[in-house]
DNA sequence: ACGTTTTTGCAACACCGTTGCAACTACGGC
DNA sequence: GCCGTAGTTGCAACGGTGTTGCAAAAACGT
């Protein structure tokens, strides 16, 4: 058997086998491809990549897979999107991600005041807070500089237009 | 023709009007419902309620109303969902959503301690934020009180089980 | 190697939201 | 009030996405 070649594939493994889980083939490959990918991806895409990579595995394992490992907490979901991203920040302080609109890196980051802030709000709503989402996006310091960053997905779909003459 | 009972029915509509849009019986029944619902709904739900109502509408035309209202900036949709509220804070200042885990209602915030806390991580990160999604979940003051609260819909689905004895 | 348990592929399916098109309706102008 | 134009609606068909049942295949402890 081969050993894993990142390191997210390597804890993924092990948090599998710890949870009665079997390691197969597709699944290593899987795994692989999530810990080397530097942007989140979609089930879809993962599978797209997979094939093109040679791996022989159905969109339905990778669908079944992805929401196991969310499950276990070692992967995040993008925001309003189904892509997924392999847990960086590894403990469970709370942290957020930071997706580049240009190049489509996702980078986790942890915030002080941040945090300081949430709990301000609880103060001044009264709520009592149970969880949060949050999620930045922008463009990432490499991209600041160089135009030259491949484009990603445009923005989210549906904006229907009022006054027909929109076509 | 009747007057909108509520406020946000009115802003709505000559919001609509602006943009070239008209006030059909069914438009403005929608609006009112959007107008007076204290819980985010989605257009399934939304049918639903207006055909209880009395409103002859299809299905089909909620999505475009709604679609139409959310791309005129009168809607927010709830994140990681199909729902949708009304813009309660007039004006273009940065706002965000609280939502009562228990009942459902949604609430608007203000925090300038959220927002200082957010350029402190544009600073820290080096990223140019373009936008963010930032929405919590928790009991309401009310809620936290009574517990004679009407449940919501349970959490987001997917969460597939390693290792099948979880049946 | 064997038996048990998990994983996989396949096909069918449920669900959600979108689109083309023809009929209908609002509304400004007369 | 009637008319013409432009926006809106319903219907049916469609595409995409994620899920499920089931039987075959693979993993793994012994
Ligand atoms: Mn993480
Ligand atoms: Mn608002
Ligand atoms: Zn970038
Ligand atoms: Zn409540």
């Amino acid at each position: 058997m081969e050993e894993p070649s990142n390191e997210f594939a390597l804890r993924a493994e092990q948090a599998l086998r710890r949870s009665g889980g079997r390691i197969t083939r597709r699944r290593r490959a899987l795994l692989e491809l999530l810990g080397s990918q530097r942007t989140p991806l979609g089930p879809r895409q993962l599978h797209r990549e997979l094939l093109r990579r040679g791996a022989r595995i159905d969109l339905v394992s990778v669908y079944r897979n992805v929401s196991a490992l969310l499950a276990l907490g070692l992967l995040h979901r993008v925001v309003g999107s189904s892509a997924v991203r392999p847990c960086r920040e590894a403990r469970a302080r709370c942290h957020h991600a930071i997706v580049c609109s240009a190049c489509g890196r996702a980078r986790e980051f942890h915030s002080r005041a941040l945090e300081r802030a949430l709990s301000e709000v609880r103060r001044a709503t009264g709520f009592r807070v149970e969880e949060h989402v949050l999620e930045l996006r922008g463009r990432c310091p490499r991209c600041r500089r160089s135009r030259l960053c491949r484009r990603r997905q445009s923005r989210s779909g549906g904006a229907r237009s009022i006054g027909g003459s929109g076509r």
